[in-house]
RNA sequence: AGGGAGUUAGCUCAGUUGGUAGAGCAACGCCUUUACACGGCGUGGGUCGCAGGUUCGAGUCCUGUACUCCCUACCA
């Protein structure tokens, strides 16, 4: 099959995933022929994306690298599972549909909770197949024969199995607290669920008067003045001489002229403000806590949207920050107002819509986490679970040690529905698995369920076992889970993977997953958040639509290490787009130089080189190439070009495996990149035109060597850019009809890498660059043929004796003379190292100044890095501090730099004449 | 306030156990050489934030310091 110009991604890409889905590919009971039993096992649950709308970017990222490590480890040989899935996303769902419903007019509440439900499914079915079309389109290879939704059926009852079996521990508990509020969304949210922002306002001093003594009174600083509406006491430090004789007394609140004590607590601090506090235990935490240390009354003067309630006397249906305007206009009318001070305080807003937070008293649904965050712990500590990048360990430490209770309960209508019915008649909570239908305490069946719902991240801190169907025994859940890696963006670490190893730990006895591997935030190229009213958002369809998939996947792995925050931009992304284009046409190369041969001519290498990693060898079934570049079957070893590259590639195969292994998938891309481009394109392929004219033997082993060294890279290349690399692989010859995705991963064959050849090959290299750095600097173009003289060692001019006409084509030489030595030409450019010598004559071409000023550059370099090495040497403390090897090293850096200078020196006497 | 991270070439970043500073992009110069101009070849560019210390030797280890960023918590 004979490759197109140029590679066309959008064709490639629906064609081929279309072929991996015909064959069940990703699905871990594909076995390919002839395979042996897998018994290793690789398994990553996908983070499930929320329904709420599209993937970004940062879906992007997170899905190639989970593809990249999936791929990897499908062709290496692991029974892999990559299990798909989507997120119910309670609030933030509920309030997209929402806002469709106020654009049309009407509200859930005007529908009626069933109706809306219906609604939100209809919601869900419509962005589920569109985020599916997505993951297609990234090149996923998940198996789509596993999806599974937060809200199916099995995960529902694993969702009600873990609130009944902590409730009836007492680990799940009902009470009235002061919760974070969100007055917009109408629901309670849990502390991670709150944004802090600071915003600059005011301090405002408010004086309150003695009850019992005229003209005294006590002065508070409040940032929320709206708040003493709920005051229930003052607060003062017992320490504070200031204040000795007010404790026990009573003030009067203004504007309610309500009596209210005098307390002392050791929370005051007596230097800020007045030193004196006013305890709202209904609109504060730390008032709480305080309110409830001194048993004060608690009252709240908000209803639930944020506007005053009756507790507010004369300001009931205020908004509250009109009544914080009002309240301070009364005060200051009654002059009970002191001082206003500019202050920056920090706003809690909610994280959905971006609405302030109001602390308020409510009856709400609580997880107790001390007890499930010490296991959590322990598991990070002892290395059962390792967290990359490590330092989030700490910070995750950090968290999990101060970790606060949950509030798991919402009021919405969007989500698992709290498994607890209350009785009618004799209020008995009854907590169950199933609907309940009589109260089990007084027989009553006036029965009603709780009607709110479960915090999304209750039912996403179960995802890696419910999905695999606990709490049934399945065949998935024994042979899936733990699983092995979970990989996620950094900022849910706390609202999602702390509380999946909680879980984990609780209900299945042991850990989700062996390692936590964190990405980073992918920002524009300016290094900001993408926002949509920043305008920055680059879409990854459209990234995909211009570029490809393969080049938007290379470029996200290329540019994301763990944890690090990536700059995107088209630039690189198009940067990258070019790389598929070298890849691409090294394959047409490879294409017109195919003929004769004929890959079955090549036998298999006698023994795999490990024989239990399926298919090491054979894994494409009837294919009977991807042999081993082992020397055992090589007759010929071919051209000094064929051993080096056949020596690079194992080399490589073994540093990308290492990188892998090590997650660091960024290094793995990156050399891959240069392998592929600055070592195999621009040297190798360069070579290989002349072995492949040369006589029929040098033609066969060239050949062999290029396709399976390019052959392999490729499937090097597979699990980062799937697309192109099937395409390519599809085209070469006995390829049809298999994937390159059940290819084996390339096996590093250590026997295959001749050192000689690299030594070789990298004087070879020296020498071609000291030409074209001659070239280029004299500006003397391709076209002009150069006749060069070099002198050498003996062992050095027999390489280049060998090699010549490698070094005469690479160069753009007319011919290549070898000398034992020199002798002055006047016309002449010169370049040196060691004992080699390279002569050009350059009559009539040679600027006598350039290559004056050339010289002087090099020999200046020259002489100051053998003075530093002589100093180095004459150092009486260097000679008897440092090993002997590196007094070696140093001695023959001395060596060869003022064998460099000598002929540098010469060659300038010449210049100047 | 507590915790974490960063500061290396114009930009984005590598620099694994301390042993003469690297890549990609951008810039500049030469070139349509038959896989590729989505290309080839070459060049310029850094006192590695600052100050000390350990060491024969520090971008790399230690201490201090400046600035930047992130997370958690939040003093009214």
């Amino acid at each position: 099959m004979e490759l197109s110009k140029g590679y066309e991604p959008k064709a490639a890409e629906k064609k081929w995933y279309q072929f991996w889905l015909d064959r069940n590919l990703f699905s871990p009971e594909f076995t390919p022929e002839h395979a042996p039993k897998r018994e290793k096992t690789f398994t990553i649950v996908i983070p499930p994306p929320n329904v709420t709308g599209l993937l970004h970017q940062g879906h992007a990222l997170s899905y190639t690298i989970e593809d990249v490590l999936v791929r990897w480890k499908r062709m290496s040989g692991f029974k892999t599972l990559w299990l798909p899935g989507k997120d119910h996303a309670g609030i933030a769902t509920q309030n997209v549909v929402e806002k469709e419903l106020s654009n049309e007019g009407t509200d859930r509440h005007k529908l009626g909770r069933e109706k809306f439900e219906e609604r939100v499914w209809q919601w869900v079915k419509q962005y589920s197949s569109r985020i599916e079309e997505q993951l297609r389109a990234f090149g996923c290879s998940v198996d789509w024969n596993r999806d599974r939704f937060t809200l199916d059926e099995g995960l529902s009852t694993a969702v009600r199995e873990v609130f009944v079996a902590l409730y009836e521990e007492g680990l799940i508990y009902r009470g009235e607290y002061l919760v974070n509020w969100c007055p917009r969304c109408h629901t309670a949210v849990s502390d991670l669920e709150v944004d802090h922002e600071n915003r600059s306002s005011f301090l405002w001093e408010i004086k309150y008067p003695l009850v019992k003594n005229s003209g005294e009174f006590l002065t508070v600083a409040t940032t929320r003045p709206e708040t003493m509406l709920g005051d229930t006491a003052l607060a003062v430090h017992p320490d504070d001489k200031r204040y000795k004789g007010f404790i026990g007394k009573n003030v009067l609140l203004p504007l309610l002229n309500r009596p209210i004590p005098v307390i002392a607590d050791e929370y005051v601090d007596k230097e800020f403000g007045a030193g004196c506090l006013k305890i709202t235990p209904g609109h504060d935490p730390n008032d709480f806590q305080i309110g409830t240390r001194h048993k004060l009354p608690i009252i709240s003067v908000m209803s639930h949207d944020g506007t005053m309630n009756e507790n507010a006397g004369p300001y009931k249906g205020l908004d509250r920050f009109k009544c914080r305007e009002k309240i301070v206009e009364d005060l200051k009318r009654l002059d009970l107002l002191g001082e206003i001070k500019p202050h920056i305080l920090s706003v809690g807003l909610c994280q959905r819509c971006s609405t302030i937070i109001e602390p308020t008293i409510s009856t709400q649904w609580f997880m107790k986490m001390e007890s499930l965050a010490k296991p959590a712990i322990k598991a990070v500590k002892n290395g059962d679970i390792k967290i990359l990048p490590s330092n989030w360990e700490k910070i995750y430490f950090n968290w999990m040690e101060n970790i606060q209770d949950w509030c798991i309960s919402r009021q919405l209508w969007w989500g698992h529905r709290i498994p607890a019915w209350y009785c009618e008649e004799c209020e008995k909570i009854t907590v169950a698995r199933s609907s309940v239908k009589k109260c089990p305490e007084c027989q009553s069946t006036s029965l009603k369920q709780d009607p709110d719902v479960l915090d999304t991240w209750f039912s996403s801190a179960l995802w890696p076992f419910s999905t695999l169907g606990w709490p049934k025994k399945t065949k998935d859940l024994e042979e899936f889970y733990p699983t092995s890696v979970m990989e996620t963006g950094y900022d849910i670490i706390f609202f999602w993977v702390a509380r999946m190893i909680m879980m984990g730990l609780k209900f299945t006895g042991k850990i989700p997953f062996s390692y936590v591997y964190l990405h980073g935030m992918v920002r524009d190229e300016k290094g900001q958040k993408m926002s949509k009213s920043k305008g920055n958002v680059i879409d990854p369809l459209d990234s995909i639509n211009e570029f490809g998939a393969d080049a938007l996947r290379f470029t996200l792995i290329s540019l994301g290490g763990p944890g690090k925050d990536l700059k995107l931009s088209n630039e690189r992304i198009q940067g990258y787009r070019y790389f598929l284009n070298k890849i691409w046409n090294a394959a047409r190369f490879l294409h017109m130089n195919l003929e004769g041969f004929d890959p079955k001519r090549h036998p298999q290498p006698r023994r795999s080189p490990q024989p239990k990693a399926w298919g090491a060898g054979v894994s494409t079934g009837r294919s009977p190439t991807l042999v081993s570049l082992a020397g055992d079957d090589y007759k010929c070893e071919g051209s000094l070009a064929d051993k080096w590259i056949r020596s690079r590639y194992n080399q490589v195969i073994e540093s990308v495996t290492k990188a892998l292994e090590e997650f660091r998938l960024n290094d793995a891309a990156d050399q891959l990149y240069h392998f592929t481009w600055h070592e195999f394109c621009d040297w190798y392929l360069e070579l290989s035109k002349l072995s492949l004219q040369g006589s029929p033997e040098s033609r066969m082993v060239t050949q062999k060597t290029f396709f399976e060294v390019y052959e392999g890279t490729l499937r090097l290349l597979h699990p980062i850019i799937p697309f192109i690399t099937e395409e390519i692989w599809q085209s070469l010859p006995q390829r049809e009809g298999i994937s390159i995705s059940v290819a084996t991963f390339p096996i590093p064959e250590p026997k295959a890498i001749d050192k000689n050849a690299l030594t070789d090959m990298s004087h070879i290299q020296t020498v071609t660059n000291a030409i074209r750095t001659i070239r280029g600097e004299h500006r003397i173009p391709p076209a002009t043929r150069l006749s060069v003289s070099i002198s050498a060692p003996t062992a050095v001019l027999k390489l280049f004796e060998k090699e010549e006409a490698g070094i005469i084509m690479l160069a753009r030489l007319k011919e290549l003379k070898l000398k034992s030595e020199l002798a002055p030409i006047p016309h002449s450019a010169t370049d040196a190292f060691g004992e080699v010598e390279i002569q050009i004559p350059l009559e009539g071409v040679i600027n006598f100044d350039e290559e004056k000023k050339r010289l002087e550059k090099e020999i200046k370099k020259c002489e100051s890095d053998l003075s530093r090495a002589e100093a180095k040497l004459s150092s009486e403390k260097f000679m008897k501090g440092a090993p002997t090897e590196i007094i070696e090293q140093e001695k023959g850096r001395q060596t060869e730099l003022s064998e460099t200078l000598q002929k540098l020196n010469r060659a300038l006497k010449r210049v100047i004449g």
